[in-house]
DNA sequence: CCCACATCGAACCGATCGGTACCATCTCCC
DNA sequence: GGGAGATGGTACCGATCGGTTCGATGTGGG
Protein backbone atom coordinates (compact mmCIF):
# COMPACT_ATOMS: atom_id res chain seq x y z
CA UNK A 1 0.00 0.00 0.00
CA UNK A 2 2.03 3.02 -1.21
CA UNK A 3 -0.46 5.55 0.06
CA UNK A 4 -0.64 5.94 3.84
CA UNK A 5 -4.20 5.46 5.01
CA UNK A 6 -3.75 6.79 8.50
CA UNK A 7 -6.62 8.67 10.06
CA UNK A 8 -4.92 11.83 11.27
CA UNK A 9 -2.33 13.04 8.75
CA UNK A 10 -3.98 11.90 5.54
CA UNK A 11 -3.29 14.38 2.73
CA UNK A 12 -6.29 13.23 0.71
CA UNK A 13 -8.60 13.75 3.62
CA UNK A 14 -7.06 17.15 4.32
CA UNK A 15 -7.53 18.16 0.71
CA UNK A 16 -11.16 17.12 0.77
CA UNK A 17 -11.77 19.09 3.95
CA UNK A 18 -10.10 22.20 2.55
CA UNK A 19 -12.13 21.87 -0.62
CA UNK A 20 -15.39 21.59 1.28
CA UNK A 21 -14.69 24.52 3.58
CA UNK A 22 -13.35 26.72 0.80
CA UNK A 23 -16.41 25.96 -1.32
CA UNK A 24 -18.66 27.41 1.34
CA UNK A 25 -16.82 30.62 2.06
CA UNK A 26 -15.96 31.36 -1.58
CA UNK A 27 -19.62 30.91 -2.50
CA UNK A 28 -20.84 33.06 0.34
CA UNK A 29 -18.38 35.92 -0.07
CA UNK A 30 -17.39 35.79 -3.71
CA UNK A 31 -14.05 34.83 -5.23
CA UNK A 32 -12.56 38.28 -4.71
CA UNK A 33 -14.39 38.94 -1.46
CA UNK A 34 -12.10 36.83 0.70
CA UNK A 35 -8.31 36.86 0.77
CA UNK A 36 -6.05 33.88 1.14
CA UNK A 37 -5.21 34.75 4.74
CA UNK A 38 -8.84 34.84 5.83
CA UNK A 39 -9.54 31.81 3.70
CA UNK A 40 -6.92 29.86 5.62
CA UNK A 41 -8.29 31.06 8.92
CA UNK A 42 -11.80 29.95 7.90
CA UNK A 43 -10.81 26.50 6.70
CA UNK A 44 -8.44 26.00 9.63
CA UNK A 45 -5.32 25.43 7.61
CA UNK A 46 -2.01 27.18 7.17
CA UNK A 47 -1.05 28.95 3.97
CA UNK A 48 1.66 26.40 3.32
CA UNK A 49 -0.81 23.53 3.43
CA UNK A 50 -3.23 25.29 1.14
CA UNK A 51 -0.55 26.15 -1.40
CA UNK A 52 0.94 22.66 -1.30
CA UNK A 53 -2.44 21.17 -2.17
CA UNK A 54 -3.67 23.67 -4.75
CA UNK A 55 -0.65 25.64 -5.93
CA UNK A 56 -2.43 28.97 -6.02
CA UNK A 57 -5.68 30.66 -5.14
CA UNK A 58 -6.83 30.20 -8.72
CA UNK A 59 -5.93 26.53 -8.46
CA UNK A 60 -8.11 26.24 -5.39
CA UNK A 61 -10.92 28.08 -7.12
CA UNK A 62 -10.73 25.79 -10.11
CA UNK A 63 -10.80 22.68 -7.92
CA UNK A 64 -13.74 24.08 -5.97
CA UNK A 65 -15.74 24.86 -9.10
CA UNK A 66 -15.00 21.53 -10.72
CA UNK A 67 -16.11 19.61 -7.65
CA UNK A 68 -19.20 21.75 -7.25
CA UNK A 69 -20.26 21.30 -10.86
CA UNK A 70 -19.94 17.53 -10.50
CA UNK A 71 -21.90 17.57 -7.27
CA UNK A 72 -24.75 19.75 -8.48
CA UNK A 73 -25.22 17.94 -11.78
CA UNK A 74 -25.18 14.61 -9.99
CA UNK A 75 -27.67 15.97 -7.49
CA UNK A 76 -30.14 17.16 -10.16
CA UNK A 77 -29.70 13.98 -12.20
CA UNK A 78 -30.56 11.89 -9.17
CA UNK A 79 -33.65 13.97 -8.48
CA UNK A 80 -34.81 13.47 -12.07
CA UNK A 81 -34.18 9.72 -12.01
CA UNK A 82 -35.90 9.34 -8.67
CA UNK A 83 -39.05 10.83 -10.13
CA UNK A 84 -39.71 7.78 -12.28
CA UNK A 85 -40.07 7.48 -16.03
CA UNK A 86 -42.70 10.17 -16.66
CA UNK A 87 -41.05 13.25 -18.22
CA UNK A 88 -43.59 15.61 -16.67
CA UNK A 89 -42.92 14.14 -13.25
CA UNK A 90 -39.20 14.46 -13.91
CA UNK A 91 -39.51 18.13 -14.78
CA UNK A 92 -41.68 18.73 -11.75
CA UNK A 93 -39.16 17.02 -9.51
CA UNK A 94 -36.31 19.02 -10.98
CA UNK A 95 -37.91 22.38 -10.36
CA UNK A 96 -39.05 21.31 -6.92
CA UNK A 97 -35.46 20.54 -6.06
CA UNK A 98 -34.51 23.96 -7.36
CA UNK A 99 -37.19 25.53 -5.17
CA UNK A 100 -35.63 23.83 -2.15
CA UNK A 101 -32.26 25.19 -3.16
CA UNK A 102 -33.54 28.75 -3.57
CA UNK A 103 -35.08 28.57 -0.11
CA UNK A 104 -31.82 27.74 1.59
CA UNK A 105 -30.59 30.66 3.72
CA UNK A 106 -27.22 31.14 2.06
CA UNK A 107 -28.49 30.84 -1.52
CA UNK A 108 -26.58 33.19 -3.83
CA UNK A 109 -27.29 31.83 -7.30
CA UNK A 110 -25.31 29.32 -9.27
CA UNK A 111 -21.74 29.23 -7.96
CA UNK A 112 -20.27 28.29 -11.31
CA UNK A 113 -22.08 30.99 -13.24
CA UNK A 114 -21.23 33.52 -10.54
CA UNK A 115 -17.57 32.55 -10.75
CA UNK A 116 -17.56 32.96 -14.53
CA UNK A 117 -19.12 36.38 -14.03
CA UNK A 118 -16.29 37.35 -11.69
CA UNK A 119 -13.46 35.85 -13.75
CA UNK A 120 -14.11 35.88 -17.46
CA UNK A 121 -10.87 34.05 -18.16
CA UNK A 122 -10.34 30.46 -19.35
CA UNK A 123 -10.61 28.36 -16.19
CA UNK A 124 -13.91 29.73 -14.92
CA UNK A 125 -15.44 30.48 -18.33
CA UNK A 126 -14.66 27.00 -19.61
CA UNK A 127 -16.10 25.35 -16.54
CA UNK A 128 -19.28 27.40 -16.79
CA UNK A 129 -19.76 26.45 -20.42
CA UNK A 130 -19.28 22.79 -19.57
CA UNK A 131 -21.60 23.13 -16.61
CA UNK A 132 -24.37 24.54 -18.77
CA UNK A 133 -23.76 21.82 -21.34
CA UNK A 134 -24.33 19.21 -18.66
CA UNK A 135 -27.55 20.88 -17.65
CA UNK A 136 -28.53 21.00 -21.30
CA UNK A 137 -27.88 17.30 -21.78
CA UNK A 138 -30.03 16.44 -18.79
CA UNK A 139 -32.88 18.67 -19.98
CA UNK A 140 -32.69 17.61 -23.62
CA UNK A 141 -32.89 14.00 -22.44
CA UNK A 142 -36.17 14.78 -20.71
CA UNK A 143 -37.45 16.54 -23.83
CA UNK A 144 -36.57 13.52 -25.96
CA UNK A 145 -38.23 11.02 -23.68
CA UNK A 146 -41.30 13.25 -23.63
CA UNK A 147 -41.56 12.93 -27.40
CA UNK A 148 -41.20 16.65 -28.04
CA UNK A 149 -41.29 17.70 -31.66
CA UNK A 150 -37.99 19.57 -31.31
CA UNK A 151 -36.25 18.10 -28.27
CA UNK A 152 -33.03 20.05 -28.81
CA UNK A 153 -34.88 23.35 -28.92
CA UNK A 154 -37.01 22.45 -25.92
CA UNK A 155 -33.90 21.37 -24.02
CA UNK A 156 -32.27 24.72 -24.64
CA UNK A 157 -35.44 26.53 -23.60
CA UNK A 158 -35.63 24.54 -20.38
CA UNK A 159 -32.02 25.49 -19.70
CA UNK A 160 -32.96 29.15 -20.16
CA UNK A 161 -35.82 28.69 -17.69
CA UNK A 162 -33.54 26.99 -15.17
CA UNK A 163 -30.85 29.65 -15.30
CA UNK A 164 -33.38 32.46 -15.45
CA UNK A 165 -35.20 31.17 -12.39
CA UNK A 166 -31.90 30.97 -10.53
CA UNK A 167 -31.03 34.56 -11.38
CA UNK A 168 -34.48 35.87 -10.49
CA UNK A 169 -34.55 33.92 -7.24
CA UNK A 170 -31.17 35.35 -6.34
CA UNK A 171 -31.67 38.98 -7.24
CA UNK A 172 -35.40 39.61 -7.21
CA UNK A 173 -37.77 37.53 -5.16
CA UNK A 174 -36.67 36.48 -1.75
CA UNK A 175 -39.42 33.91 -2.22
CA UNK A 176 -38.95 30.71 -4.15
CA UNK A 177 -41.76 31.72 -6.48
CA UNK A 178 -39.32 31.76 -9.38
CA UNK A 179 -38.96 27.98 -9.28
CA UNK A 180 -42.73 27.48 -9.35
CA UNK A 181 -43.14 29.98 -12.18
CA UNK A 182 -40.41 28.27 -14.18
CA UNK A 183 -41.91 24.86 -13.52
CA UNK A 184 -45.27 25.89 -14.90
CA UNK A 185 -43.58 27.47 -17.90
CA UNK A 186 -41.58 24.31 -18.50
CA UNK A 187 -44.68 22.12 -18.41
CA UNK A 188 -46.52 24.54 -20.71
CA UNK A 189 -43.66 24.49 -23.21
CA UNK A 190 -43.62 20.73 -23.09
CA UNK A 191 -47.34 20.63 -23.81
CA UNK A 192 -46.97 23.11 -26.65
CA UNK A 193 -44.51 20.69 -28.25
CA UNK A 194 -47.15 17.97 -28.26
CA UNK A 195 -45.66 16.05 -25.38
CA UNK B 1 -27.46 82.04 -14.30
CA UNK B 2 -25.78 80.69 -11.15
CA UNK B 3 -24.37 77.62 -12.84
CA UNK B 4 -21.48 78.22 -15.26
CA UNK B 5 -22.40 76.86 -18.66
CA UNK B 6 -18.98 77.12 -20.25
CA UNK B 7 -17.94 74.51 -22.75
CA UNK B 8 -14.58 73.42 -21.42
CA UNK B 9 -14.62 73.27 -17.63
CA UNK B 10 -18.18 72.19 -17.11
CA UNK B 11 -18.44 69.87 -14.08
CA UNK B 12 -21.69 68.35 -15.30
CA UNK B 13 -20.19 67.49 -18.64
CA UNK B 14 -17.09 66.10 -16.94
CA UNK B 15 -19.21 63.97 -14.68
CA UNK B 16 -21.17 62.60 -17.61
CA UNK B 17 -17.98 61.77 -19.48
CA UNK B 18 -16.48 60.01 -16.48
CA UNK B 19 -19.69 58.07 -16.00
CA UNK B 20 -19.76 56.91 -19.60
CA UNK B 21 -16.12 55.87 -19.69
CA UNK B 22 -16.28 54.18 -16.31
CA UNK B 23 -19.39 52.28 -17.36
CA UNK B 24 -17.52 50.68 -20.22
CA UNK B 25 -14.41 49.58 -18.40
CA UNK B 26 -16.21 48.43 -15.26
CA UNK B 27 -18.55 46.34 -17.39
CA UNK B 28 -15.72 44.88 -19.43
CA UNK B 29 -13.39 44.04 -16.57
CA UNK B 30 -15.66 43.63 -13.58
CA UNK B 31 -16.02 45.85 -10.54
CA UNK B 32 -13.02 44.32 -8.78
CA UNK B 33 -11.05 43.73 -11.95
CA UNK B 34 -9.89 47.31 -12.32
CA UNK B 35 -8.36 49.56 -9.68
CA UNK B 36 -8.99 53.24 -9.20
CA UNK B 37 -5.58 54.18 -10.64
CA UNK B 38 -6.17 52.30 -13.88
CA UNK B 39 -9.75 53.52 -13.93
CA UNK B 40 -8.53 57.12 -13.88
CA UNK B 41 -6.02 56.39 -16.60
CA UNK B 42 -8.74 54.85 -18.76
CA UNK B 43 -11.25 57.66 -18.34
CA UNK B 44 -8.57 60.34 -18.66
CA UNK B 45 -9.16 61.98 -15.32
CA UNK B 46 -7.16 62.50 -12.18
CA UNK B 47 -7.98 60.76 -8.94
CA UNK B 48 -8.92 64.05 -7.32
CA UNK B 49 -11.51 64.76 -10.02
CA UNK B 50 -13.00 61.31 -9.76
CA UNK B 51 -13.26 61.47 -5.99
CA UNK B 52 -14.68 64.99 -6.04
CA UNK B 53 -17.48 63.84 -8.34
CA UNK B 54 -18.32 60.47 -6.81
CA UNK B 55 -16.82 60.41 -3.33
CA UNK B 56 -15.56 56.85 -3.53
CA UNK B 57 -15.19 53.93 -5.90
CA UNK B 58 -18.44 52.50 -4.56
CA UNK B 59 -20.09 55.85 -5.20
CA UNK B 60 -18.92 55.74 -8.78
CA UNK B 61 -20.13 52.16 -9.13
CA UNK B 62 -23.54 53.07 -7.78
CA UNK B 63 -23.86 56.03 -10.16
CA UNK B 64 -22.77 53.85 -13.06
CA UNK B 65 -25.30 51.14 -12.27
CA UNK B 66 -28.13 53.57 -11.72
CA UNK B 67 -27.51 55.29 -15.04
CA UNK B 68 -27.14 51.99 -16.82
CA UNK B 69 -30.39 50.62 -15.44
CA UNK B 70 -32.23 53.74 -16.58
CA UNK B 71 -30.67 53.55 -20.02
CA UNK B 72 -31.33 49.84 -20.60
CA UNK B 73 -34.91 49.93 -19.40
CA UNK B 74 -35.60 52.98 -21.52
CA UNK B 75 -33.99 51.25 -24.46
CA UNK B 76 -36.11 48.11 -24.16
CA UNK B 77 -39.27 50.12 -23.52
CA UNK B 78 -38.67 52.09 -26.68
CA UNK B 79 -38.16 48.93 -28.70
CA UNK B 80 -41.44 47.53 -27.39
CA UNK B 81 -43.36 50.72 -28.11
CA UNK B 82 -41.88 51.03 -31.59
CA UNK B 83 -43.25 47.59 -32.44
CA UNK B 84 -46.83 48.84 -32.46
CA UNK B 85 -49.80 47.71 -30.42
CA UNK B 86 -49.68 43.95 -31.09
CA UNK B 87 -48.33 42.16 -28.00
CA UNK B 88 -46.81 39.36 -30.07
CA UNK B 89 -45.00 41.90 -32.21
CA UNK B 90 -43.85 43.65 -29.05
CA UNK B 91 -42.42 40.44 -27.60
CA UNK B 92 -40.75 39.64 -30.89
CA UNK B 93 -39.20 43.09 -31.05
CA UNK B 94 -37.97 42.82 -27.48
CA UNK B 95 -36.16 39.54 -27.98
CA UNK B 96 -34.78 40.72 -31.31
CA UNK B 97 -33.25 43.68 -29.54
CA UNK B 98 -31.80 41.28 -27.00
CA UNK B 99 -30.35 39.20 -29.82
CA UNK B 100 -28.60 42.30 -31.14
CA UNK B 101 -27.24 42.95 -27.69
CA UNK B 102 -25.92 39.40 -27.26
CA UNK B 103 -24.16 39.68 -30.60
CA UNK B 104 -22.18 42.74 -29.61
CA UNK B 105 -18.46 41.93 -29.23
CA UNK B 106 -18.09 43.05 -25.63
CA UNK B 107 -21.30 41.45 -24.34
CA UNK B 108 -20.82 40.14 -20.83
CA UNK B 109 -24.33 39.67 -19.52
CA UNK B 110 -26.48 42.13 -17.62
CA UNK B 111 -24.22 44.69 -15.94
CA UNK B 112 -26.59 45.24 -13.04
CA UNK B 113 -27.07 41.55 -12.28
CA UNK B 114 -23.33 40.99 -12.64
CA UNK B 115 -22.65 43.80 -10.20
CA UNK B 116 -25.07 42.35 -7.67
CA UNK B 117 -23.31 39.02 -8.05
CA UNK B 118 -19.98 40.67 -7.23
CA UNK B 119 -21.23 42.87 -4.38
CA UNK B 120 -24.11 41.33 -2.47
CA UNK B 121 -24.46 44.40 -0.27
CA UNK B 122 -27.21 47.03 -0.23
CA UNK B 123 -26.31 49.39 -3.07
CA UNK B 124 -25.86 46.82 -5.81
CA UNK B 125 -28.41 44.33 -4.50
CA UNK B 126 -31.09 46.99 -4.18
CA UNK B 127 -30.44 48.32 -7.65
CA UNK B 128 -30.62 44.83 -9.14
CA UNK B 129 -33.96 44.17 -7.46
CA UNK B 130 -35.32 47.45 -8.78
CA UNK B 131 -33.92 46.72 -12.20
CA UNK B 132 -35.68 43.36 -12.37
CA UNK B 133 -38.86 44.99 -11.12
CA UNK B 134 -38.73 47.43 -14.02
CA UNK B 135 -38.26 44.57 -16.45
CA UNK B 136 -41.16 42.80 -14.79
CA UNK B 137 -43.43 45.80 -15.14
CA UNK B 138 -42.64 46.09 -18.83
CA UNK B 139 -43.26 42.39 -19.44
CA UNK B 140 -46.40 42.18 -17.31
CA UNK B 141 -47.75 45.11 -19.31
CA UNK B 142 -47.33 43.13 -22.48
CA UNK B 143 -49.00 40.12 -20.88
CA UNK B 144 -51.94 42.24 -19.81
CA UNK B 145 -52.44 43.84 -23.20
CA UNK B 146 -52.26 40.38 -24.75
CA UNK B 147 -55.23 39.33 -22.65
CA UNK B 148 -53.37 36.54 -20.86
CA UNK B 149 -55.36 34.61 -18.30
CA UNK B 150 -52.75 35.25 -15.61
CA UNK B 151 -50.77 38.31 -16.73
CA UNK B 152 -48.77 38.58 -13.52
CA UNK B 153 -47.61 34.98 -13.76
CA UNK B 154 -46.83 35.33 -17.45
CA UNK B 155 -44.91 38.53 -16.79
CA UNK B 156 -42.75 36.79 -14.21
CA UNK B 157 -42.18 33.88 -16.57
CA UNK B 158 -41.14 36.25 -19.34
CA UNK B 159 -38.71 37.86 -16.92
CA UNK B 160 -37.24 34.43 -16.20
CA UNK B 161 -36.86 33.84 -19.94
CA UNK B 162 -35.19 37.22 -20.43
CA UNK B 163 -32.68 36.76 -17.64
CA UNK B 164 -32.11 33.12 -18.50
CA UNK B 165 -31.38 33.95 -22.11
CA UNK B 166 -28.93 36.61 -21.01
CA UNK B 167 -27.07 34.17 -18.76
CA UNK B 168 -26.99 31.44 -21.38
CA UNK B 169 -25.85 33.84 -24.09
CA UNK B 170 -23.08 35.03 -21.81
CA UNK B 171 -21.77 31.73 -20.49
CA UNK B 172 -22.82 29.07 -22.97
CA UNK B 173 -23.50 29.83 -26.60
CA UNK B 174 -21.27 32.34 -28.28
CA UNK B 175 -24.16 32.45 -30.75
CA UNK B 176 -27.22 34.56 -30.18
CA UNK B 177 -29.37 31.45 -30.36
CA UNK B 178 -30.46 32.00 -26.77
CA UNK B 179 -32.51 35.06 -27.73
CA UNK B 180 -34.28 33.20 -30.53
CA UNK B 181 -34.99 30.22 -28.26
CA UNK B 182 -36.36 32.51 -25.58
CA UNK B 183 -38.48 34.38 -28.09
CA UNK B 184 -40.15 31.21 -29.28
CA UNK B 185 -40.70 30.10 -25.71
CA UNK B 186 -42.22 33.48 -24.86
CA UNK B 187 -44.64 33.31 -27.78
CA UNK B 188 -45.55 29.73 -26.90
CA UNK B 189 -46.25 30.68 -23.29
CA UNK B 190 -48.37 33.57 -24.48
CA UNK B 191 -50.36 31.22 -26.70
CA UNK B 192 -50.80 28.73 -23.89
CA UNK B 193 -52.41 31.51 -21.86
CA UNK B 194 -55.03 31.97 -24.57
CA UNK B 195 -53.52 35.18 -25.92
C1' DC C 1 13.52 4.67 18.18
C1' DC C 2 13.83 7.48 14.45
C1' DC C 3 13.16 9.53 10.18
C1' DA C 4 10.00 11.16 6.62
C1' DC C 5 6.30 13.80 6.18
C1' DA C 6 2.30 16.75 7.03
C1' DT C 7 1.02 20.62 9.31
C1' DC C 8 0.90 25.17 11.82
C1' DG C 9 2.05 29.80 12.83
C1' DA C 10 4.33 33.68 11.76
C1' DA C 11 7.50 36.54 9.50
C1' DC C 12 8.30 38.38 5.26
C1' DC C 13 8.10 39.83 0.20
C1' DG C 14 6.86 43.13 -3.61
C1' DA C 15 2.75 44.77 -5.60
C1' DT C 16 -1.45 46.78 -5.52
C1' DC C 17 -5.45 48.33 -3.18
C1' DG C 18 -8.72 52.60 -2.08
C1' DG C 19 -8.10 57.11 -0.64
C1' DT C 20 -5.76 61.85 0.50
C1' DA C 21 -2.87 65.91 -0.07
C1' DC C 22 -0.44 69.20 -2.67
C1' DC C 23 0.58 72.07 -6.45
C1' DA C 24 0.86 73.73 -11.13
C1' DT C 25 -2.14 74.65 -14.86
C1' DC C 26 -6.02 76.04 -17.36
C1' DT C 27 -10.46 78.28 -18.23
C1' DC C 28 -14.09 81.07 -17.30
C1' DC C 29 -16.43 85.26 -15.37
C1' DC C 30 -16.07 89.72 -13.61
C1' DG D 1 -6.17 91.39 -15.78
C1' DG D 2 -7.22 89.02 -11.83
C1' DG D 3 -9.37 85.71 -8.86
C1' DA D 4 -12.36 81.53 -8.25
C1' DG D 5 -12.94 77.07 -9.39
C1' DA D 6 -12.08 72.72 -12.04
C1' DT D 7 -8.55 69.77 -13.42
C1' DG D 8 -4.11 66.80 -14.16
C1' DG D 9 -0.16 64.80 -12.26
C1' DT D 10 2.22 62.95 -8.69
C1' DA D 11 3.73 61.62 -4.42
C1' DC D 12 2.18 59.51 -0.53
C1' DC D 13 -0.58 56.90 3.12
C1' DG D 14 -1.82 52.51 5.71
C1' DA D 15 -3.86 48.27 4.59
C1' DT D 16 -4.27 44.28 2.16
C1' DC D 17 -3.29 41.45 -1.68
C1' DG D 18 -1.27 36.65 -3.39
C1' DG D 19 2.62 34.09 -2.51
C1' DT D 20 7.19 32.31 -0.25
C1' DT D 21 10.04 30.75 3.39
C1' DC D 22 11.47 29.02 7.77
C1' DG D 23 11.36 26.76 12.09
C1' DA D 24 8.64 24.30 15.59
C1' DT D 25 5.38 20.59 16.46
C1' DG D 26 3.45 16.34 15.96
C1' DT D 27 2.31 12.13 13.66
C1' DG D 28 3.05 7.91 11.19
C1' DG D 29 5.51 3.72 9.44
C1' DG D 30 10.04 1.25 9.14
Amino acid sequence: MPVPKGTALDPDRTRATLLASATEILYARGLDGVGVAELCRAVGASKETLYRHFGSKDGLVEAVLEARSDRVVHWLTEAVEAAGPDPRAQLTALFDVLADWYRQPGFRGCAIVNAATQRHTPPARTLADRHLSRYGALLTGIAERAGAREPALLGRQLLILLEGATVVADHHDPHDRAAEDAKQAALALLSSQGA
